[in-house]
RNA sequence: GGCCUGGUAGUUCAGUUGGUUAGAACGCUAGCCUGUCACGCUAGAGGUCGUGGGUUCGAGCCCCAUCCAGGUCGCCA
C-alpha cells in the first residue's frame, strides 16, 4: 500500500476546469470505474465533488501504469499529473473536456468488490444498502441528501439568530411522562429502579426558558418516540424547535413562514408565497377529509347526508343516524376505474374501517351503479348535480355511522386516486396553516378526553368557560404547517397561567396530586412569573424529505433504523453483558413463548 | 397486535399444470485491445432457490410454521 507522502490534494475532483490545463496537479478519490483499453487505461475518480477522468498510456511511467492496470472499484487513489484537454469530451459530466495525465499514482487502499455497484439511481434492496450503509452514503444521490439537510439546519440557524432566537441545548435524559408516545427509557446506575427518559420534545424545557426570560429559543433537537415505524416515522428523528414570548398565534405563523421562504430560495431556488392560507380544522376535514389536506389536486369531499335523507337504501338510512355520507368525483376516470380496480379501491376504504364504497360510473353507455337501483331519480339527479358529474366520471361514496370513518377512508382515497390518476405536478409546493384545532379527543381505550395537541396547549379565548362543562367543542389555540398533504411542523400557544393548567389538568382526568408528580416543577414555575408564550417544531427529516421529493424519510437520515426499529449495520439494540446488568440492578424477565 | 407485498448467482430479475443438468443481464476472474466514458472481443468461475417441517415417485413451484425487509391500519399527547 502506498502513503500520501510528499503529495498534497490541489482540489476536489468535480472542481477541476479547463482553466486548470497545463498545471500539475493531485487529486484524490474512489475508483468509480475503470476502463482498460490495453495500453491505454482510464479511471474514473470519484469524490463527493463529482468525478476526474485519470488517462495513462505507454508514455506513463510504468509503476503507475501497472497500478492504474490493478485499480478496481472503490480503490483509494491519489494521483499526481498534468491536467490536459480530452481528445473526445464527455458531455454527461462537469469535467467532461478535461483529464488527469497521470504521472505517479498511489494505491491508499485497496477494496473487496462491493456488494452492490455505487451508482446514483440505484434499485438495489433498501435492505442491503443498509447494511452497508457507509457504501450506500458514496452514492451522489445520498450524499446530495444529506447535504441539503446541512443547508436546511444552517438556514435554520442563520434565520432565527437574524430574528434574535438562541440556542440553547436542553436535557438528554429527562423525566418520563406517560402522556403521549411510549417514552425510550434508560436505567439510572446511581438510583437503582430509577429510570430517564429520552425526550418526544423538548417541551417543558422550551417553556421554562420563556419563563426564564430569554424570549426567542431555537433548537435543533433530536427526539425520540417508542412507536411503531413507517415511511415518514423514525424512533429518533430530529426536530427544528422553536418557542417566543409575547407572542400570538399569527406572530409565531409569520416568523415561521419567513423561514419556509428563506429555506426554499437558498435551498432549492423556489420561491414560495407568504403568508399561506389559514384553513380552520373543521374546513379541512369537510373539504379534504383530513387535517393535513394536500391541495396540490382538486376531488374535495361532497357532503350528500341532506339529499338522502329519507331515501330507502337501508345502509345509506343507518348510516345517516349518527354519521354522514359523502362522496368524492373522480373527473373523467371512468376509462381508468373499471369494476375490477373500484373493487381494488373498496378493499382499500376498508383499511380505514369504512364497510364499504359506493359508487357510480357515468360511461358513454349509461351510468352503473351499486345504489341506484335503491334511490329515486330524484335522487340520483340530486347526486349528480351536486357532484357536477359529467360523462366519464366516477363519482365515490362512503357512509358510515361514524363521520370520522367518512372522513378518515375519503381522505385517504382522494390522495390514492390522485396518485394513481396522475393529479399530482412535480415541483409543486402547497404551503397551507391549519388551525383552530380542537382541544381535546375522546379516548375510547381509556375512556376519558386526551389532549389532542399537548396539555399545555392554551384553549380558543372564546372556550375558556367551556372546559369543565363542553370540553368535545373546546378548540384549542394550536395550528399546523402542512405542506403538500405532510404536517411538517405543529405547534400552538401555551398555557401561561397556573390555575388554567390545573384545570386543563383536571379536564384530562388527573387529580391533583398526580398532575403535581408529574408536571410540579411546571406549576411551580407558574406561580413565578410566566410571560404569554407560544412556539412550534417542525419535523426536520420530513421536511428534507419533501424538497428533495424522496418518498421515506430514511433517504435523509444517514444511519436510520428499520421497521422494528433496529439497525441493520450495527444490528442494535443487542443484549448486554452480565455486568452491565448488575451495575443496573436489572434482571431480565422475558416471557416464555409458548 | 392485524392486513398486504416481496425473499432464486455478488446485484437486478425470469423460471410454464409439480418433471432431465435452475437461466438472463450486469458485476466478478483471466486473456487480447491506443481515445474510452454503458468501451469492445474471447474464455471462465459463481446457486443451502430466506429457514425448518410436510405432501409427492419427484418441490424453486403445493401445504404448514418461522425469520427477514417494505407498505399500511392500530399506535404516534
Amino acid at each position: 500500500m502506498d502513503t500520501m507522502q510528499g503529495l498534497k490534494r490541489t482540489k476536489y475532483c468535480g472542481q477541476f476546469t479547463p482553466e486548470d490545463i497545463g498545471k500539475e496537479v493531485v487529486a484524490c478519490g474512489w475508483v468509480q470505474k475503470t476502463r482498460d483499453l490495453g495500453n491505454l487505461v482510464f479511471i474514473d475518480l470519484r469524490d463527493r465533488s463529482g468525478i476526474l477522468q485519470l488517462a495513462f498510456d505507454d508514455a506513463t511511467p510504468r509503476d503507475a501504469h501497472e497500478k492504474a492496470g490493478a485499480a478496481r472499484a472503490e480503490f483509494v487513489l491519489m494521483a499526481k499529473g498534468i491536467i490536459r484537454r480530452r481528445e473526445s469530451v464527455n458531455k454527461e459530466i462537469a469535467t467532461g473536456e478535461i483529464e488527469l495525465y497521470v504521472s505517479d499514482l498511489r494505491i491508499l487502499a485497496k477494496s473487496h468488490t462491493p456488494p452492490f455497484e455505487i451508482t446514483d439511481h440505484t434499485n438495489v434492496k433498501e435492505e442491503l444498502r443498509l447494511k452497508y450503509r457507509y457504501l450506500d452514503l458514496r452514492r451522489g444521490e445520498m450524499q446530495k441528501a444529506l447535504m441539503m439537510r446541512h443547508k436546511i439546519v444552517k438556514l435554520a440557524r442563520d434565520y432565527y439568530d437574524e430574528n434574535g432566537f438562541v440556542e440553547v441545548e436542553t436535557p438528554i435524559l429527562i423525566k418520563s411522562t406517560p402522556e403521549g408516545a411510549r417514552d425510550y427509557l434508560v436505567p439510572s446506575r446511581v438510583h437503582p429502579g430509577s429510570f430517564f427518559a429520552l425526550p418526544q420534545s423538548p417541551q417543558l424545557y422550551k417553556q421554562l426558558l420563556m419563563l426564564s426570560g430569554y424570549d426567542r429559543y431555537m433548537q435543533v433537537a433530536r427526539c425520540f418516540r417508542d412507536e411503531d415505524l413507517r415511511a415518514d416515522r423514525q424512533p429518533e428523528f430530529t426536530q427544528i424547535d422553536i418557542e417566543m414570548s409575547f407572542v400570538d398565534e399569527e406572530d409565531v405563523m409569520t416568523i415561521n413562514e419567513g423561514f419556509m421562504v428563506k429555506a426554499f430560495k437558498e435551498g432549492l431556488g423556489i420561491d414560495v408565497k407568504a403568508p399561506f392560507p389559514r384553513m380552520p380544522y373543521k374546513e379541512a376535514m369537510d373539504r379534504f377529509g383530513s387535517d393535513k389536506p394536500d391541495t396540490r389536486f382538486g376531488m374535495e369531499l361532497t357532503d350528500l347526508s341532506d339529499i338522502l335523507k329519507n331515501c330507502e337504501f337501508k345502509v345509506f338510512q343507518g348510516a345517516l343516524e349518527t354519521g354522514s355520507i359523502r362522496a368524492i368525483n373522480a373527473k373523467g376516470a371512468a376509462s381508468q376505474l373499471t369494476r375490477k380496480e373500484i373493487d381494488k379501491l373498496v378493499d382499500f376504504v376498508k383499511t380505514y374501517q369504512a364497510k364499504g364504497l359506493a359508487f357510480t360510473r357515468l360511461t358513454e353507455d349509461g351510468e352503473s351503479s351499486s345504489f341506484e337501483k335503491f334511490l329515486t331519480e330524484d335522487e340520483m339527479h340530486a347526486i349528480r348535480e351536486r357532484m357536477g358529474a359529467e360523462t366519464g366520471d366516477v363519482i365515490l361514496v362512503v357512509a358510515d355511522g361514524n363521520s370520522q370513518t367518512v372522513y378518515d377512508s375519503l381522505g385517504a382515497l382522494r390522495c390514492e386516486l390522485a396518485k394513481r390518476l396522475g393529479l399530482i405536478q412535480k415541483g409543486t409546493f402547497n404551503f397551507l396553516w391549519v388551525t383552530k384545532f380542537p382541544l381535546f379527543e375522546y379516548s375510547e381505550e381509556d375512556g376519558r378526553y386526551a389532549a389532542k395537541h399537548h396539555p399545555f396547549t392554551h384553549p380558543a379565548m372564546e372556550d375558556l368557560d367551556k372546559l369543565e362543562s363542553d370540553p368535545g367543542a373546546c378548540n384549542a389555540r394550536a395550528y399546523d404547517m402542512v405542506l403538500n398533504g405532510c404536517e411538517v411542523g405543529g405547534g400552538s400557544i401555551r398555557i401561561n397561567d397556573l390555575e388554567l393548567q390545573q384545570r386543563m389538568f383536571k379536564a384530562l382526568g388527573f387529580d391533583e396530586a398526580t398532575a403535581y408528580e408529574r408536571f410540579g416543577f411546571l406549576l411551580d414555575a407558574f406561580k413565578y412569573g410566566a410571560p404569554p408564550h407560544g412556539g412550534m417544531a417542525y419535523g426536520l427529516d420530513r421536511l428534507v424529505m419533501l424538497m428533495l421529493e424522496k418518498d421515506s424519510i430514511r433517504d435523509v437520515i444517514a444511519f436510520p433504523k428499520v421497521q422494528n426499529a433496529s439497525e441493520l449495520m450495527t444490528q442494535c439494540p443487542a443484549e448486554v453483558d452480565e455486568k452491565s446488568l448488575r451495575e443496573l440492578s436489572i434482571k431480565i424477565d422475558i416471557a416464555q413463548k409458548e
